[in-house]
DNA sequence: CGAAGCAATGTTATAGTATAACAATCTCGC
DNA sequence: GCGAGATTGTTATACTATAACATTGCTTCG
């Protein structure tokens, strides 16, 4: 899917959720599309800083938990950052491959994984809620 | 294990590797041995700011590192925080389920849930090292 | 139309997390 | 004692994130 086609894609599940994919947030989302892999908050408020001038933080982080929320983006705690997800109109575990030498980031469904891991939670009483999975490690290339 | 005992072990377990469980970071291990649950880097710097006087950031930081990396304590990054593990002789994934509600934190093992991941990783021609799977959602007690 | 109500964004200030870089000190074997 | 390497101290700064309140803009209903 290119980029247009999935901005629309992203347009249409927004509204479909009831929101509204204004022009600030289709920016933002545009801005982490033009990365390859893990992109940082302070990232993007640099790049609209250069298109806007004077942009505070609050502004990128809404738009960015915003994307979040609707399944545009994966927050990586560990890296502190975001991914984009290709595959926000189906509901998914996101299970995430970060490489710790080139910083690629992979992204595989984490359905079966996540299972897994349901499994041993719930004998504790536990229910889960995040549904992203992050693994570092070193991926193909860098091996 | 009471905490005495725990470190005693901890003592032996970093001389069996060569290096040394310091005063300082034996002091911090305690230090986040008195909390229940997660325990924050600026929490341990501020107990030790009560008992020292001036300490900076980069003493702590240092201390919880190496702790972590001998296996005495775990690095949540979801939460930024730390927590203690009480096997640390076994080397094991942690698989920890964190409360969002009452931030009460349980470690499982993750070795089976490990298992799975890298399988999915492995196809992908990954190979993790991270050892820590995180879990947020809802505990039994808040359920 | 126009005001009310709510969503979104702007603005200012501050809180919280983490590391770089270099100096001083300590430990241990020789 | 001496030197090498590990540890800790010190200073400064970078990076990440949110609180709180003001303003703007859209939508709906009378
Ligand atoms: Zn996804
Ligand atoms: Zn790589
Ligand atoms: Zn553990
Ligand atoms: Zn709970």
């Amino acid at each position: 899917m290119n980029t247009s086609d999935y901005l629309a894609a992203a347009d249409a599940a927004c509204c479909a959720s009831g929101t509204r994919l204004t022009a600030l947030r289709r920016r933002v989302l545009e801005l982490v599309l033009g990365y390859p892999g893990v992109v940082k908050a302070y990232q993007v408020l640099a790049d609209l800083q250069a298109e806007r001038g004077v942009v505070a933080p609050p502004t990128v982080y809404r738009a960015l938990d915003y994307l979040a929320q609707q399944g545009m983006l994966h927050r990586v705690d560990a890296l502190n950052g975001y991914i984009v997800c290709h595959h926000f109109e189906c509901t998914h575990r996101a299970l995430i491959l970060a490489c710790e030498r080139c910083g690629k980031v992979t992204e595989l469904s984490g359905d079966d994984a996540f299972a897994a891991l349901s499994a041993s939670a719930s004998a504790a009483g536990f229910v889960p809620r995040e549904q992203t999975l992050v693994l570092t490690g070193c991926c193909k290339e860098c091996a």
